[in-house]
DNA sequence: TCTGGGGTCCTAGGACCC
DNA sequence: TCTGGGGTCCTAGGACCC
């Protein structure tokens, strides 16, 4: 049986805003994009926020609403980064198996451990108490310490939470759960917050917290496969537990397998070490115009900025990619609101609105569009490709949002390089500008074609995007 | 007055080649 | 003139995650 940490920071952007600033700590924090306080939503709540019903994710005026004295702090990527880049170093101490999931949280694997033998032993409802750390579902690890590791896991666990308050500051709280899989440690971290540690330690406990849990609180359930479940007649893992293998392979394909596994407690996934993951696979920026426009020169400007992000982020991975995407979203259309407006999947069979419009639904329309080229990391190549695309999917009407993203990358082959003049003239020219926007901020130097696009304020920080590749 | 932005994965269906 | 099958690439678009 393996033995799998989840590192989970609570509130990590409000968290570590609080630790820079004391004057912070202990008030309702909520942290936003940038500085625009329209069209955006809250990329983080404290701990004090949340209390009064603020998430991350919400509205910005939305979040006023609940809580009127919520302070609005801007975000500040480098600095979340930092403390990443801190307890990372931390958990490496512990494991070399630590799988980086997102800026805030991390799978960690102690091999070579026993578990010996287990016994179920249930204590504790998660939704009715709340517990102190070392509470925990199933059998008791044992206490014996691994071969190669001087402490137990719960011990490890402990250890970590000491240092992370001591390293990277107090007021950065995380929340562990250990686990035989991953997603099972993912949940089980996500039931007591802020601060818990809680252990699933084998099936059976599993099947006793899942029997406990809404659908989509586990990894991989969403909103639409929840509703789609529902229409199945299935509200719970009880339920769904019921369902055959066969039927849920009838509905939902390939996945119906894992939602079968899910119900049971069964992950097999294992935990890929960041130096083993691959590089990226495809690099994006979107952005959402702070008005509704059809102004072609303005949408112009914008995608133009956005491709010299991607090309600059290109260069310096090393990497030139040959797909150019491009999506648009449509001015929020209120009469859409709630209507199905998703086509059915491949894979999934969509059928529902999503309420937060990943691209349509919610209100929202939207399209998008590839294009194969050369390998490249031009900024100007690229844009050509999504201009083409763009004219094609627009039909004129306003918009809110635009997005570009390369994908199908590989390493740039210093060899290919081609000997023509020109294109000689334009990476040199390309690398003198990449030197001067590091030294001194993106677009200190730019193209011709975006001086005096005024409108176009905040962009995209690529350095966030990155975070993976930096530690 | 109305919801951001960074990603990953999956699959179908057609084009195209051998 | 009619005919098969396998493999791979390209494209569209949704679902999921944080």
């Amino acid at each position: 049986m393996r033995t799998i940490l989840h590192i989970d920071f609570n509130s990590y952007f409000a968290t570590v805003e609080q630790q820079a600033n004391p004057r912070l700590r202990g008030k309702p924090v909520g942290v936003t994009g940038g500085d625009r306080f329209k069209r955006t939503v809250l990329g983080a709540a404290s701990v004090e926020a949340k209390k009064f019903g603020v998430k991350t994710g919400m509205r910005i005026p939305e979040a006023l609403k609940l809580c009127p004295r919520l302070i609005l702090v801007k975000g500040d990527s480098y600095k979340y980064l930092e403390s990443t880049k801190r307890f990372l170093n931390i958990l490496k101490d512990y494991s070399p198996y630590v799988e980086v999931f997102s800026i805030d949280e991390v799978f960690l694997e102690l091999r070579n451990f026993s578990w010996g033998p287990v016994r179920s032993q249930p204590q504790k409802c998660p939704r009715s108490l709340p517990f102190a750390a070392g509470s925990f579902w199933g059998a008791p690890l044992p206490a014996t310490p691994a071969k190669n590791y001087p402490l137990s896991p719960l011990e490890t666990a402990l250890d970590i939470k000491r240092r992370i308050s001591e390293e990277v500051g107090e007021w950065v709280k995380c929340s562990i759960g250990i686990s035989y899989n991953r997603r099972m440690a993912k949940l089980a971290g996500s039931l007591y917050k802020p601060d818990g540690l809680v252990v699933i330690a084998d099936e059976e406990g599993a099947r006793f917290i899942l029997d406990r849990v809404e659908l989509d609180e586990i990894c991989g359930i969403g909103f639409a496969i929840k509703k789609r479940l529902n229409n199945m007649g299935v509200f719970s893992f009880k339920d769904l537990r019921k369902v055959p293998l066969e039927a849920l392979l009838a509905s939902f394909k390939s996945y119906g397998k894992v939602l079968f596994d899910l119900s049971r407690g069964i992950d097999e996934t294992s935990v890929l070490p960041f130096y083993e993951k691959e590089e990226v696979k495809s690099v994006g920026h979107r952005y959402t115009i702070d008005h509704d426009t059809k102004d072609l020169a303005e949408i112009k400007q914008v995608l133009l900025k956005l491709v010299e992000l991607i090309a600059k982020r290109l260069r310096t991975k090393k990497l030139v990619g040959k797909t150019v995407s491009i999506w648009v979203r449509n001015a929020f259309k209120p009469h859409l609101r709630g209507e199905v407006i998703a086509k059915p999947v491949a894979h999934l069979g969509g059928e529902f609105a999503h309420p937060r419009g990943e691209l349509g639904g919610g209100g929202f329309q939207g399209a998008g569009m590839q294009a194969t080229i050369a390998f490249t990391d031009s900024g100007m190549e690229i844009f050509n490709g999504a201009w083409k695309s763009f004219l094609k999917i627009w039909d004129g009407s306003e918009i809110r949002m635009v997005g570009v993203s390369v994908s199908n990358l590989k390493p740039k082959n210093p060899e290919n390089l081609t000997f023509l003049e020109d294109k000689l003239r334009i990476e040199k020219l390309t690398k003198i500008m990449d030197e001067v926007n590091n030294r001194y901020g993106d677009f200190t130097l730019q193209r011709g074609v975006l001086l005096g696009s005024r409108k176009v304020k905040r962009m995209p920080n690529p350095f966030l995007a990155d975070y993976r590749f930096k530690i």
